[in-house]
RNA sequence: GCGCCCUUAGCUCAGAUGGAUAGAGCAUUCGCCUUCUAAGCGAACGGUCACAGGUUCGAAUCCUGUAGGGCGCACCA
């Protein structure tokens, strides 16, 4: 439970009471009240908005209705104090015992601790990756792979019923040219000299290996025939070899899906025709010339009548063409269509996670999803910027043009899954991030892949010197959850819990904000406070947590070491990442 | 020209949906190992939250405008 949830419901109960008495009026707007953590330590552990909220609708002072607030919240269990302070707010101050049932909690939960039924069972899709099959992954998409799949994680500890979801971009011009392009390889593993691979082709090697196979294969079968006798056989099967090579690279991460949905699938049922006689039945679908772009014209462009939907009726700057002039169908389109398709299998929060190129993109899928679905369903873009790969502060030189740039598999190989996955969530989304693939591998607290695994198996040490030490003790979470945590009153010692108690709130925000680089960072907060109470026992012996001659004490700490490493596993398995007992 | 994102300590970045005196890490300076992992910890130094207005009890956070950076801009995906 997010005890601040707990606390928000007991101030709940203090207005109610005064509403009763007739101190306060009926029907306040309780919604805009928070109980958090207050930034100063000094202020307490809970602090709450709610006088300043209420005062001026119940025609009082802040700090009289303060007061009468306070009055009621520090009888409630475990409040040791409730202050009034500043302009109105109301702070409390908790008994330790009260951390102590909280520490006791977290050893009960063992690593469900922090899970929390906020979602409902709201069923979200959340698509990531969603890489065209053409080939190799690189770095950038292995950023986007992480994000969607630790949103997932912690979606669904948030109690939602997610669905990991990649598109399959199977069917646009880019697999064409994909098939013309392992054509060209297959033309030389026949022996042909086919020189350099023309502009406009997939110039990597990675075609080779099946070249190869569908020359043993075919012979020169298809050598001398026309486009139409090998594109499709050739198309599919590139995209199969490619779908393998990312669901491959994928694996490597520990990167999973529940569903690969095809873009061809989708089309060939029909399911873009009956997306867009959905438009057409709620009348959003018209013929019409559009207002050329302001400034800086396109070359060949012209006035032409399109099929447009009315995109600009649901936010977007204007409305968006769904047919090509040959007829075909748009890729918004089919992506409208794709969108339509999930909410139909149950989605109610979408969630796609993309790369920044696609900014230009979001407004008008918000708008087909909020016209498609009559505003029933969500739809919640995020952004991944670029990765900027680097070596020892240098950055590492990519030629995409000649196919010779650095994949994520090299990388995945090179430094690490678990590496490559905390790094991935050491930014913000929406933010640039430098990938340096010498300092992520490096064994030192500016690394914080390393800082946080090293706290967890800083915490098994202890516990396995406390196997020894106090020998016949179960040093099991669940065993822990019973033993006496009285002892616990020293300050570093209350603050590490106050910060493990916070988890469940970390969880839930984050899960609310579709922010996964949250856990990162609270992980990182959690071993440096853990860190910082293992050295307190460098300087005062007393401290420390195994004590030969105080064994009460000791089996006390030996529960927080335990609390400790156990929501840092936690954490870490939402990550996706190997909580290391020894290093 | 238009839209979206960004601008916080010398550097790299957080900032929990509007809270109290804005926080970490690096760098710099000074301390801590006969001890449960010094692979670590503590302290000091460091700020016009790009700029100018506005909203209110209260703004880094919301609104408007300006400057700088990134991405995108009919018939590609």
């Amino acid at each position: 439970m997010n005890l601040f949830s707990e606390f928000k419901a007991r101030i709940g109960t203090a207005v109610a009471a005064l509403q009763t008495e007739g101190v306060l009026p009926e029907g306040l707007d309780t919604s805009k009240i928070s109980a958090e953590p207050p930034r100063d330590t000094a202020h307490g552990e809970v602090s709450t908005n709610a006088a300043m909220v209420l005062a001026k609708p119940a025609g009082m002072k802040p700090r009289d209705l303060a007061v009468l607030l306070a009055d009621r919240l520090v009888v409630t269990p475990g409040v040791e104090a409730a202050d009034v302070a500043g302009p109105g707010f109301i702070n409390l101050r908790l008994a330790a015992s009260f951390w102590q049932d909280r520490l006791a909690e977290i050893l009960r939960a063992g690593t469900d601790y922090g899970s929390s039924s906020m979602g409902g069972g709201v069923a979200v899709n959340v698509e990531y990756v969603s890489a065209n099959p053409t080939g190799p992954m690189h770095v950038g998409h292995g950023r986007g792979a992480v994000v969607g799949d630790v949103l997932a994680s912690l979606l669904h500890k948030a109690g939602f019923a997610v669905t990991r979801e990649y598109y399959v971009n199977d069917a646009g011009a880019q697999v064409d040219v994909l098939a013309r392009s392992l054509y060209l390889r297959y033309r030389e593993a026949l022996g042909e000299a086919i020189g350099e691979i023309p502009e406009g082709l997939y110039p990597g090697e990675y075609l080779v290996p099946l070249a190869k196979a569908l020359a043993a294969e075919y012979g020169d079968r298809y050598k001398a025939a026309a486009d139409s006798d090998w594109l499709s056989l050739f198309r599919d099967r590139a995209v199969a070899a490619m779908m393998d090579l990312i669901r491959d690279d994928l694996a490597a991460m520990g990167v999973k899906h529940d569903v690969f949905s095809s873009e061809r699938a989708l089309v060939e049922a029909g399911g873009v025709q009956a997306a867009f006689e959905e438009l057409v039945a709620k009348g959003l679908i018209y013929e019409g010339v559009l207002e050329p772009p302001k400034g800086l014209l396109p070359d060949d462009w012209e006035a032409r009548e399109q099929t447009l939907f009315r995109a600009s009726d649901f936010g977007d700057d204007v409305d968006r063409p769904l047919k090509k002039s040959d007829g075909s169908w748009t890729y918004f389109a089919s992506d409208i269509a794709y969108h339509y398709d999930k909410h139909r299998r149950g989605a109610e929060v979408m969630i796609d996670v993309m790369g920044a190129d696609h900014g230009g993109y979001v407004k008008r899928m918000a708008a087909a999803v909020k016209a498609m679905t009559d505003g029933k369903a969500s739809l919640d873009i995020k952004l991944c910027q670029m990765v900027n790969l680097m070596r020892d502060g240098e950055p590492v030189k990519m030629s995409k043009r000649s196919g010779n740039f650095v994949t994520l598999r090299e990388v995945v190989d090179d430094v690490g899954r678990d590496v490559v996955r905390f790094i991935m969530l050491t930014r913000k989304n929406d933010a640039h991030l430098d990938f340096d693939l010498k300092k992520v591998t490096e064994q030192s607290k500016d690394n914080p892949v390393f800082y946080v695994q090293y706290a967890h198996a800083r915490a098994h040490s202890v516990l396995r010197h406390a196997a020894e030490s106090l020998p016949g003790l179960d040093v099991s979470a669940a065993a822990l959850s019973t033993v006496d945590l009285a002892p616990l009153t020293d300050e570093a010692e209350i603050a590490l819990i106050k910060l493990l108690a916070a988890w469940p709130r970390v969880v839930e925000g984050a899960a609310e904000a579709h922010e996964p680089h949250r856990i990162a960072y609270y992980l990182s907060e959690v071993a440096a406070a853990f860190h910082s109470l293992w050295n307190k026992g460098r300087d005062a012996a007393e401290l420390r947590f195994l004590l030969p001659d105080r064994k009460d004490v000791s089996v006390a700490r030996v529960a927080l070491v335990r609390g400790l490493a156990s929501v840092v596993a936690s954490g870490l398995m939402v990550l996706g990442v190997t909580p290391v007992e020894e290093m």
